[in-house]
DNA sequence: GGATTGACGTCTG
DNA sequence: GCAGACGCCAATC
């Protein structure tokens, strides 16, 4: 069983998300080529379970921080933004377009 | 085993 | 440009 469950590759894949930058679903779905981002976020819901895996770098492609009521606390997800310099501002990230980390770009190219 | 839900995204109106 | 509807696949009820 050498072959990882798709949640697994969503972990691997989170985690290499650099400090300071957030992703989105989409491109998250679309590099594992889950087919859906629902698998995406379905995946993340287990993502504490994991352990490890920084899930508030992943948001929706609006920039909202929509997972961040399945977090122990709401305010979690903001506070860990913010203390990594993402400036988030109801409940959405500022300046997204420009801290968007797309995986394809940074690791397929 | 069928129906519903879910951290979303894209298309059409 | 905004709003609504559909599609996606998997897990849970």
């Amino acid at each position: 069983m050498a072959e990882k469950n798709y949640q697994i590759r969503v972990f691997e894949l989170v985690r290499q998300i650099p400090y300071g930058r957030v992703s989105n679903y989409g491109a998250i779905a679309d590099y594992l080529e889950l087919g859906s981002a629902r698998m995406v976020g379905w995946a993340l819901n287990s993502s504490f379970s994991g352990g490890g895996v920084p899930a508030h770098r992943v948001v929706n492609r609006k920039g909202e921080l929509s997972g961040r009521k399945r977090f122990p606390t709401p305010t979690m997800m903001q506070d860990l933004l913010e203390s990594e310099g993402v400036r988030v501002e109801n409940d959405r990230v500022v300046e997204f377009k420009k801290l968007f980390w797309n995986p394809v770009v940074e690791l397929d190219t």
